[in-house]
DNA sequence: GTAAACAATTGATAATGTCAAGCATTCTGA
DNA sequence: TCAGAATGCTTGACATTATCAATTGTTTAC
């Protein structure tokens, strides 16, 4: 056997590539399901690493502000972000996760174990690799269209 | 420099997986938007290689039976799919692509210009060693929770 | 200091998602 | 065989997610 194993198409690739992302997506959804949020919930819950605006918030979820003001108050009433004036410009509000929300989106995180087991089949220096491949990859993948 | 790269931490790698998801999600959803299909009707086309049962679709999507319905109705109103009887069950609709259909989803993949140009910044022998590692994490992924 | 630009919200409407109920068909087992 | 359970799909009721146009309040630019 060889020690470069054959090249793969590049449509193989993406479709490999795809499968991985959608099965990453399907663990996650059920993860949040379990904690009784719905995968758009998580996903914004899982933004809030600090205080964000709203249109931050709509531009990394991808989508227009006025959903994000319905997203938000869901989470709001079920206190796991908070609202916040922003000191600087008063026409701003900053969501900020609260403790629960934090704590709870951490769990979901923990809880993806589909992801985390398949993970744990790779040895230290073959999650290295990946790694490194990986980084490489994402630079390319986040440039807007 | 070592040949063998820094050991990631799990969460760092777990970190990187999810933002290439995000990325790679994003380009399709920008390709699907761009042919008039929402990302749901898109990842539903996209499931339709053969003659699917409503319920087997159901499944790859993880969602109810009776949202298929819907979403299988709007793309047959514009004749990319067809519901045909199943000759062994007559319980059973199978889901057809049309040719129309087909060759939508192909140009909707072919337009996925941010994840193949990241892909391509690869050489051969990158691509084989992330094919494969790849290729390792996919069946931990896809296991039922 | 007025006009343009921007942040967030509201309201209208469509698409997506769940659940419960229903009809038709197939399967099971006594 | 045939009654009842299970299955596949659809419908109806409803909550969530999405987009767009318009509004309000606040900055920014000229």
């Amino acid at each position: 056997m060889s020690a470069t194993p054959e090249t793969p198409t590049k449509l193989q690739l993406l479709e490999l590539l795809a499968a991985i992302g959608t099965a990453q997506w399907r663990d996650f959804a059920a993860a949040a399901a379990h904690h009784g949020l719905t995968s758009t919930q998580a996903k914004a819950l899982a933004q809030l690493n600090g205080p964000l605006p709203m249109r931050a918030l709509a531009t990394l979820l991808v989508c227009d502000a006025s959903n994000v003001t319905g997203i938000i108050d869901r989470l709001e009433a079920r206190d796991l972000v908070r609202r916040e004036p922003d000191p600087a410009d008063r026409r701003v509000k900053n969501v900020v996760a609260t403790d629960e929300g934090r704590e709870i989106i951490r769990r979901v995180r923990e809880e993806m174990q589909a992801t985390s087991g398949a993970l744990d089949t790779l040895d230290a220096d073959e999650s290295a690799t990946l790694y490194a491949l990986l980084g490489r990859l994402r630079p390319g993948m986040e440039k807007s269209a």
